[in-house]
DNA sequence: GCCCGACAGCTTCCATACAAGGCGGGCAAT
DNA sequence: ATTGCCCGCCTTGTATGGAAGCTGTCGGGC
């Protein structure tokens, strides 16, 4: 397997990343905390030297604020800036679908429609945390059907944004409601339908829009 | 000013940075060369750790490939990467010139026109560098003028890959039909046509496709 | 009462030393 | 001649001490 000849192994630095990234998400660390090097290098039992590096890294993907010789701090999420990570997302998914649903592969259909299932399957379960998994891998196989699973890694990137204000609402969300939406654009793309397609994909992605307004309100002080 | 008030000052891994980056883009370092930290703090007179710190940001970036414990590459170019990075620029592009020809401001269309009187002087006094500036500066002003401006930010921080083979190529692209094209796109703009707008945008990027193909025969070991 | 400067305590930044692992050449055994 | 191991040299990773700089506080001068 490529992964046991790769060896990259786990370095400190790695787990600090992580077990701060997953931190940050879930609000653990709310958003205009200061932390500082030490402080988490004592939290783990490390050394500063892996904690900066984590900083740094955290910090370029935009969850983390290093203010040189003061503080760092748990960036306050923009409304700004989520809305135009919406943005992105909404255009590059957009591209997606249409291409997907110009072109249809033989398989594409019934790939999305086994992974609906799936979706319906967790959300009866009421399993909300498999629900959210399943649901991303639904728009990730949409960028790897049109053959660009790398945009979606970069989606991915600046969609931590959206995460955090996705789990400030967990729960509040409708899964039914989500699952009709796919199923709208799965048929759209089994109907080879682009026009459809695209019309689908924007209803499903500007249902957001009211979710942010309502958690700015919840939450004033996470935002900035 | 901005700048002044947030003091963020020149911090030396900072400088490493911005001196890596062009030495990358603009082929002084070439895809494949395997760099050590030691090497570059005895080139710039500092230690290790700025530069250590500055690999990080880059291989995030793409440039740098960091293997553990063995090396660190500049990363040769992914045709596969390049076609996807431009995959997610047209998408973005895309919407964003719809967005302005579909909502145009009163002076839209007449900052577009400037602009392009400034492309064309700089191109009659065959000014390849600030030829290049003021396209981007072009792109950038659409993204502006779409509120979207974050968005471009965006695009430029995974725009390194493809400016990377534009320098490969430089010379050979035509500023003379890139004029033009801006032309139609301002013109589409002035008249409120989105999807006149957004056909001149694809036709814009589409350019860049043969020029990848041709670049990938000329320097094959800068590719992977 | 108000203003302003010295200072203590914090932060991030940089330098240096050491640790841990990959890689290749030389050497010995077969 | 070939194979396999060992060891020095390289790399990146981690630890730690001190340097540079920001911030709030406390106290003295007005």
């Amino acid at each position: 397997m490529a992964a046991l000849l790769e060896h990259t192994q786990e370095t400190i630095a790695m787990r600090v990343v992580d077990a701060l990234r997953d931190d940050i998400i879930t609000m653990s660390l709310k958003p205009g905390d200061v932390i500082s090097e030490s402080d988490i290098a004592a939290r783990y039992g490390v050394s500063r030297q892996p904690v900066r590096e984590a900083f740094i890294r955290l910090a370029q993907q935009g969850l983390l604020l290093i203010r040189p010789k003061r503080a760092t701090v748990v960036k306050k999420i923009s409304p700004d800036g989520v809305r135009q990570s919406r943005f992105i997302r909404e255009s590059i998914e957009v591209e997606i679908i249409r291409r997907v649903a110009g072109q249809p592969t033989d398989n594409a259909a019934e790939v999305l429609t086994t992974l609906i299932a799936d979706q319906e399957a967790a959300s009866a379960a009421n399993d909300s945390r498999r629900f959210h998994t399943l649901d991303e891998l639904f728009h990730r196989t949409l960028a790897r059907l049109a053959g660009v699973e790398y945009a979606w890694q970069l989606i991915d990137d600046h969609k931590m944004q959206l995460d955090r204000v996705r789990y400030l609402t967990l729960g509040v969300s409708s899964t039914q409601r989500a699952i009709a939406e796919h199923k709208d654009i799965a048929q759209a793309v089994a109907k080879a339908d682009p026009a459809a397609a695209e019309r689908a994909m924007r209803a499903h992605l500007a249902r957001a829009e009211l979710l942010l307004n309502q958690t700015i309100s919840d939450f004033p002080d996470f935002f900035e």
